[in-house]
DNA sequence: AATTACCTTTACGTTAACGTAAGGGTAACT
DNA sequence: AGTTACCCTTACGTTAACGTAAAGGTAATT
């Protein structure tokens, strides 16, 4: 895993285009050093990319993602600041418990729903055993 | 809870527009019976316009949807049909899998930042003790 | 010197999931 | 008879998150 990659090699690493890459960077989701011209990516930029691509993964805009990933080790400020920003995090949590939740119910009708395919299968079976 | 209800009070019942009741039906997400012109939204579309919010909050598309709801007890069909079903069933599981470890992740990271936010806050209160 | 393989910016195109407005119909109060 | 309160369809507008193409720069092979 080398220190300092190209826009191309992080692409490809994480399955996306580089014009996705240059959109989050547009974004403010990204922030990459220049060298010249061109991007420099470090491990920083992969570990950013890794939650951004988890956010995008539960249905969460770019912007939500952006307000996320600035909650993670972003304890500086005065005490208005880390108050609001606790509020903002706990928000947050409320809602992935609601998506929690949600998972929970489908992944329960899905099993119902197997549930019902083996049984009708198991009838499958039988009818043919019969004739 | 009335048997037969309007375009509107369903609408209102679960927070969206008409327009998004309609624009359901035209992706064959709802199939409300006719009364003339009229649509008579009944309790099985109550259950499924749940279903497809519960479905969006998690980010899933509308053909998404559409397919994870025909999923729930539609054990009909000869043994291919309801085989290259369960396989249906099994992706969506794995992919309800992943984003439920997405959550965990997240909901760790966040919990982390809070506690990250309370000890800025400790140290915040003992400056001003010393003062 | 020319092709290959990258990189850049700018800008128009596309899709999903609706929003919004236009135009018209019915049914019930006032 | 007119206003209110719904309902309908048709159709153009909007936003997010990129896709895609154009035009050009650099650096290394062939």
């Amino acid at each position: 895993m080398a220190e300092e990659i190209s826009i191309r090699q992080l692409a490809k690493e994480f399955a996306v285009t580089t014009r996705t890459l240059r959109f989050y960077e547009d974004q403010g989701l990204l922030m990459p050093e220049r060298r010249g011209q061109h991007r420099i990516f470090i491990q920083r930029d992969r570990v950013r990319l890794k939650l951004i691509l988890r956010g995008k993964r539960l249905g969460f805009k770019l912007y939500e993602i952006r307000d996320l990933i600035d909650m993670y080790g972003a304890e500086q400020g005065e005490e208005g600041q880390i108050y609001s920003f606790i509020a903002k995090i706990s928000e947050r949590k409320q809602d992935l418990l609601q998506k929690k939740a949600d998972i929970e119910e489908i992944l329960l009708e899905l099993e119902k729903a197997t549930i019902g395919c083996q049984q009708r299968l198991g009838e499958l079976n039988k009818n043919s055993e019969v004739k």
